[in-house]
DNA sequence: CATCAGGGCCCTG
DNA sequence: CAGGGCCCTGAT
């Protein structure tokens, strides 16, 4: 069942983001949970890529003279890589990590905020990313649901086990997400063996909703109503505010996406701004509208990013115990 | 050994 | 709108 492919064709290109830039920050998120669908070695991101019904293999480093920093992307395929096929990888890429984002004003605004003023120093041009299609986003949403990362991790690689596509480019393997409609099918208790549980239903309701175009990802990416977008997304069978919220702050950058905190985000919360742990999300979520308005959740991204970076190098006792894995 | 909650969501009343 | 149930696991 597991499809190998080795990726030989190579070519390059380089994206100028927009500025500021950060590319750490933008590519590498430690407060994403790891999988074997991202790679990252030696300040280098190894990914599948899919647009319309091929898929590469990228590698993603950084390309920085002394003035601009640039990102530098190889693209992998097993067939002739055309001028169309940079485009449309280059362009891919543009969206999901939010290259052509215009993050000044905030930048401006807060970066004398108490809170943010570091975090805006260290991070400064960090943009929401993230570096799956919609439709990987979704099937990763719903192995988040209800179960600790270390279970969530599980369940992806059972899943990529039998349905992924085995990428093998630049001395690295990669997988790539199974096509919606290699699963749309496949009978629930098959997909329960992978020890996914009630989520099987889920990611065959999905996945149809993808096979059969009742949603695509082309389609609410040119529409700038949020409420249209989380309408659309809310349809779809297992997807619920939580996983709305990720969605249309990391996938769509609403940068004001803050509807309700999840329990181990309010803990967070709480603990930056109150240095308490108990402050109710409703007390939490005024302050924070009144401080950061239509940028709060930019901003949280900012503590929450900086924060997991920290605690890469320093025990942060706290923040241990609201993580689990 | 049993019980429970976990980085939600659906469904029912 | 509140609360029970859902799959499965590791923690207790």
């Amino acid at each position: 069942m597991n499809k190998t492919m080795e990726l030989r064709k190579k070519k390059t290109v380089c994206i100028k983001p927009s500025t500021p830039f950060n590319f750490e920050g933008t590519f590498f998120k430690p407060s994403h949970f790891p999988s074997k669908l991202v790679v990252c070695d030696n300040r280098k991101l190894y990914q599948a890529v899919e647009v319309g019904n091929k898929v590469f293999g990228v590698v993603i480093s950084e390309k920085s003279d002394s003035v601009h920093s640039a990102v530098k992307v190889e693209i992998f395929s097993k067939n002739n890589i055309t001028e169309k096929d940079i485009k449309s990888v280059e362009s891919e890429i543009r969206i999901r990590y939010n290259l052509d984002e215009d993050i000044k004003e905030f930048l401006k605004k807060f970066r004398s905020d108490k809170l943010l003023s570091g975090p805006v120093n260290r991070w400064g041009g960090m943009r929401p990313s993230i570096a799956y299609s919609l439709y990987g986003f979704l099937m990763v949403t719903t192995v988040l649901q209800n179960a600790t990362v270390r279970r969530t991790v599980q369940m992806m690689d059972n899943l990529l086990n039998e349905f992924g596509i085995k990428l093998i480019f630049a001395n690295k393997e990669v997988y790539a997400v199974w096509k919606p409609e290699d699963i749309e099918k496949v009978e629930e208790d098959k997909l329960r063996e992978l020890r996914v549980g009630y989520r099987a239903k889920i990611i065959k309701k999905i996945s149809h909703a993808f096979a059969s175009g009742e949603i695509s990802e082309n389609e609410l990416r040119v529409m700038k109503d949020k409420e249209e977008i989380k309408k659309r997304l809310l349809k779809l069978y297992g997807v619920g505010p939580q996983s709305v919220s990720y969605i249309l702050f990391e996938a769509f950058h609403f940068y004001d996406t803050l509807d309700h905190l999840s329990p181990w985000e309010g803990k967070i919360v709480s603990m930056l701004l109150y240095n308490k742990k108990t402050v109710e999300p409703k007390r939490i979520m005024k302050r924070v509208e009144k401080r950061w308005g239509k940028w709060k959740m930019l901003a949280l991204h900012y503590l929450f990013e900086d924060l997991f970076w920290r605690r890469k190098n320093e025990h942060i006792e706290w923040l241990e115990e609201e993580i689990r894995d």
